[in-house]
DNA sequence: ATGTGTTCCTGTCCGC
DNA sequence: TGCGGACAGGAACACA
């Protein structure tokens, strides 16, 4: 999408988990995408008419781009399929379809210079993997706090963009209970805690993702870090932590499952 | 101010 | 095969 020009945006149904911003396909339609970028778990397409275009892909949402082949005259790119939501028709004949089967997705348009004054951007914390998000400040924010760490790093407005197959992960790795209370940890806990973060993430972005069921990556390939899970989806498995001879169990936090270890993570 | 449970929606899987 | 229930990558919201 970078570059070009949105020959036509075709909004297929009027909300997802919100209404459709006003008159979204003729502020789409025409606008040349000036930049794609990231903030947190939403995805920020700039456009030259000044707006930006904020998409978050929530449970089941994914975004696929259909390449018409060059050279090739008679072809006709796919027709839309089912829980294709918004469909994108770009300058060089190339389709790109959000689809999203239980729309807890969204989109909205804003002006980009407010882009990250937007109501759903306002109160993220910091990019795990940016500098902000270090020792020093996990260990502010988690001060005093009595939830426990599982509930503490999903927690869009401690840190941005972490979800629940990676905090489970996470916390594996570095040997923390999800039970325990976010202001108990030690401070050598939170030393490493900060990089092993960093790392399940990076991993998990060069592996192209988790595909538990859903998820594909833009070509439409699966990813395959669900293949590197020592924890998540792996109830009654043995725990893949080295030196752990323990076995996954499965629990309920704030209404969502939790996968750890109770041998190894303390 | 914090912490927890509910809710939105569709699809899939498992046990009977 | 059909049916009902549990569960799924998220996170806003209402309520204690």
């Amino acid at each position: 999408m970078e570059g070009l020009v949105i020959r036509h945006a075709d909004v297929r149904r009027p909300d997802l988990r919100w209404p459709l911003p006003e008159r979204m396909s003729e502020r789409l339609s025409g606008q040349r995408v000036l930049r794609l970028r990231r903030r947190s778990k939403y995805i920020l397409v700039d456009l030259s008419s000044e707006e930006t275009l904020i998409i978050h892909l929530g449970m089941s949402g994914r975004i696929l781009i259909s390449e018409k082949p060059l050279g090739v005259f008679h072809h006709t790119l796919p027709a839309p399929e089912k829980h294709d939501h918004v469909v994108f028709e770009m300058e060089t004949g190339a389709r790109i379809a959000f689809n999203d089967a239980r729309r807890f997705g969204a989109m909205d348009l804003a002006p980009t210079e407010l882009v990250e004054a937007h109501w759903l951007l306002k109160d993220l914390g910091p990019e795990p993997l940016g500098n902000v998000f270090n020792e020093d400040y996990l260990e502010a924010r988690l001060r005093g706090r009595n939830m426990p760490m599982k509930t503490a790093l999903l927690d869009q407005k401690i840190v941005a963009g972490l979800g629940n197959i990676y905090v489970c992960e996470a916390l594996n790795r570095a040997g923390i209970s999800p039970r325990r209370k976010a202001g108990n940890l030690s401070r050598p806990q939170i030393a490493r805690l900060v990089p092993i973060i960093r790392d399940v993430l990076n991993e998990a972005i060069a592996a192209g993702g988790s595909s538990l069921r859903d998820y594909r990556q833009t070509d439409g390939e699966l990813g395959y870090f669900q293949h590197a899970f020592r924890a998540y989806d792996r109830e009654d498995q043995p725990c893949r932590t080295p030196e752990c001879d323990g076995t996954i169990v499965r629990i309920v936090q704030s209404g969502r499952s939790t996968y750890f270890c109770p041998g190894c993570q303390r």
